[in-house]
DNA sequence: TTTCCCAAGCTTTTT
DNA sequence: GCTTGGGAAA
């Protein structure tokens, strides 16, 4: 690896402002030398190496997919770390937590446990901690509750009701859009007569009572001490606006900012970076404009592209060298980005072989896009590739119940990221909010939420109660002198004494989660008469997620903001096994990598989805999408979809391809066709015939072992 | 006012 | 396939 650098200090000139003077102060230097023990030149190429060990001042790293972006960014870290700066002083923003967690623990391998102290996650974590910290300032109380999308729906719900009244006749927009509206509005910081016509046209004529729910929903939330996911980001950059001696603080802290997958940040996270960034002005952002996938929650790729403009100075490193894929698979990445309306100057190379060619394969339906799946997974674990280095990518969380069904059929163990969460699940909800009325007791959401777990509370009395309960000074956790009739008064008490006496001497959290779950035991086997056993397990899985926290506070936080973590208990459990299959959403799949990759329900319709057809800018941001899922494999790629579907009423109907693979040449995509190989034939573990697709035109893999089906019975010739 | 029942509608993707 | 909303009965 070259050492010509042309540098031999890395030093960049910084400046410091301090109240109103400018005291420009002499450029920090590093030695040359790595740090102690540590071969950079040896860990990095040459691009790498220069970002790792870049000095001071703002810096874009354009690094493509597979290029050793996380790679660069810990040795980034770890090169800092190394030479004196104190990881406190870092502040290391990530996307999600499992990115940044990853990236924390791979770099502590680099410097002993030392760079644990990098602070940093995602923007909504810091954001948090932050207003922990000055909620009083902007007229919060501490124990303000975070909303989950759901919970924010809930609230405009409640201030809904009375306004959609008035329109009765017409269709006014539910709860949800709303809540994705004010979202949207808050996020790109437009307003809400231009979000409407571009996004929601059809209900530009409540343009008036939607501005004012607007205002209530704001207004409410700060009355009751509760934040949304953009309140945390929103209500940050206004602090650090009103009170500069707080932003000079925080600032003055964040010696070095580094920001990964900075093309999904939004208006408000770019603001942020600037914020954080402007003491010191060391700021180093790594992304990648063609892996932008975020832009229905507000990501604007204008951040990355302008970030030269944005900070005057700033120098460009473009990573190109991908390490990860086979020629091949970047030929299909390659060709598949052309594609786009908006043109990416951009092409990876890597120095490793060509390679297997991608396949494309059509399966009957997805019951045998499913087996195809499955026995190839399994084939590849007899030639000793592991389960947890393979992965199965789809566009959205219902695409592989079908799969799902199979793969625990055969034993298959594997972890799904993305889709549904469990914290999302009603009754997990419920038992989260007794924890939040004890830790917040204004929290009006979830008061209405575990009243009218009671026989015969409704809405109504719901919010009598409520009043009842805040009226006084202290909450009141008692029916005495209480207005309210006598049918419900007995359960009420027993709610009642049960929060009262948790609320009167904190004890442990566990203790506090098991008086809550021994209560509401009763009303989860009443309210789910047919499935309480599978809830059952589920809140004994909180019951161990909860163990891990030290209390009530920290693990509602966590809750709100990383639901996920539930579903990392399976991968603890199943890991004394042997480490799962990765199954997942390709959004959750972003930086990840596999040597195999499957991306199944390759349709027209789901990849790209129907929804973005028509829209110019989001077809193109579903077809990165596909971008990103190919760029995932090392060695093997599969595309595969279904020939025929179901739907409800009209049963089968035939499906297309993705657009977006069709047409391309034979040289890059392989078409594959699925044959039923006799019954008897077939080897015991199958794993002979899976191995190596023989070049040609077309490819033969061969499905062996299904019982349910005649044994002559060759796909091809099947009824369509 | 609540609850129950039926119909309608709707779904990406995540913090 | 599931949640959400509306309407009617208790």
């Amino acid at each position: 690896m070259s050492a010509d650098l042309g540098r031999d200090r890395i030093a960049r000139a910084r400046v410091v402002h301090l109240m109103a003077r400018r005291i420009v102060i002499s450029p920090e230097e590093f030695p040359v030398a790595d740090p102690e023990g540590l071969d950079f030149r040896e860990a990095l190429n040459e691009k790498q190496y220069e970002a790792a060990t870049w000095g001071a001042g703002p810096v874009l790293v354009v690094a493509g997919a597979g290029t050793g972006k996380t790679r660069t960014l810990i040795h980034r870290v770890a090169w800092l770390v190394g030479h004196g700066v104190a990881p406190e002083q870092l502040v290391l923003l990530t996307f999600t937590r499992r990115a940044s967690q990853q990236m924390l623990t791979r770099a502590s391998t680099l410097l002993d446990g030392r760079c644990s102290r990098v602070r940093g996650g995602t923007f909504h974590a810091f954001c948090l901690m932050l207003l922990k910290q000055y909620a009083a300032k902007l007229g919060y109380p501490n124990g303000f509750t975070v909303l989950d999308a759901q919970d924010a729906a809930d609230v405009v719900d409640l201030l809904r009701g009375p306004v959609a009244a008035r329109f009765k006749d017409r269709r006014f927009p539910k709860k949800r859009t709303i809540a994705s509206i004010f979202s949207s509005i808050r996020n790109t910081g437009q307003s809400l007569d231009s979000v409407l016509e571009s996004a929601y046209p059809h209900f530009l004529e409540f343009l008036e009572p939607l501005n004012g729910l607007f205002e209530q929903y704001v207004q409410y939330k700060k009355e009751q001490g509760l934040m949304d996911y953009d309140d945390l980001l929103i209500l940050t950059l206004k602090l650090f606006q009103q009170d500069p001696g707080v932003l000079r603080e925080v600032a003055s802290a964040c010696r070095y900012v580094l920001v990964d997958e900075y093309q999904d940040t939004n208006r408000a996270q770019a603001l942020l970076v600037k914020a954080l960034s402007s003491v010191h002005g060391n700021v180093m952002v790594v992304g990648d404009d063609a892996q932008s996938i975020y832009r229905f929650r507000g990501a604007d790729m204008g951040n990355i592209l302008r970030f030269p403009e944005e900070y005057a100075g700033a120098s460009v490193i473009k990573l190109e060298h991908n390490y990860r894929s086979t020629q091949a698979i970047l030929d299909l990445a390659n060709e598949v980005l052309t594609q786009a309306k908006h043109r990416f100057d951009k092409r990876l190379y890597t120095e490793r072989g060509k390679g297997d060619l991608p396949g494309i394969v059509p399966a009957p339906d997805d019951r045998f896009e499913s087996r195809f799946v499955s026995q190839m997974i399994l084939a590849l674990r007899e030639q000793g590739e592991p389960l947890n280095r393979m992965a199965v990518l789809f566009r959205s969380g219902h695409n592989s119940y079908d799969l799902e069904v199979e793969l625990n059929k055969r034993g298959i163990p594997f972890v799904k990221y993305g889709g549904l969460k469990l914290a999302e699940a009603a009754h997990i909800k419920d038992v989260i909010a007794y924890l939040k009325v004890l830790e917040n007791p204004r929290d009006v959401v979830a008061w209405n939420r575990i009243l009218q777990l009671l026989d015969g509370i409704g809405p109504k009395t719901a919010g009598r109660i409520i009043e009842w309960v805040q009226g006084a000074e202290a909450p009141r956790y008692t029916t005495d002198g209480s207005p309210f009739s006598a049918a419900y008064v007995a359960s009420l008490s027993r709610l009642f004494d049960v929060l009262g006496r948790l609320r009167q001497h904190e004890s442990p959290l566990d203790e506090q989660l098991e008086s809550i779950l021994a209560y509401y035991a009763p009303i989860l086997r009443e309210t789910y008469t047919e499935d309480y056993p599978k809830r059952e397990t589920d809140l004994e899985h909180l019951t161990g997620v909860a163990s891990r926290f030290a209390d009530r506070a920290s693990l509602l936080d966590s809750l709100a903001l990383d639901p996920i973590e539930l579903s990392a208990v399976d991968v603890e459990k199943e890991e004394k096994d042997e480490p799962p299959l990765v199954l997942s959403t390709i959004h959750s799949a972003k930086g990840l990598e596999f040597k195999s990759v499957f991306v199944i329900q390759s349709l027209d319709g789901v990849l790209p989805s129907s929804y973005s057809v028509g829209d110019a800018e989001a077809m193109d941001e579903e077809l990165r999408l596909l971008y990103v899922a190919i760029t995932r494999a090392e060695d093997q790629l599969f595309l595969s979809y279904p020939m025929v579907q179901f739907r409800r009423y009209e049963g089968q109907y035939f499906t297309k391809p993705s657009r977006f693979l069709e047409g391309l040449p034979d040289t890059i995509l392989e078409p594959c066709t699925l044959v039923e190989a006799p019954r008897d034939a077939v080897p015991d573990d199958g794993s002979s015939r899976l191995q190596d697709g023989l070049p040609g035109p077309s490819r033969t893999l061969e499905a062996p072992n299904q019982p349910s089906h005649d044994a002559s019975d060759s796909l091809d010739d099947l009824p369509f």
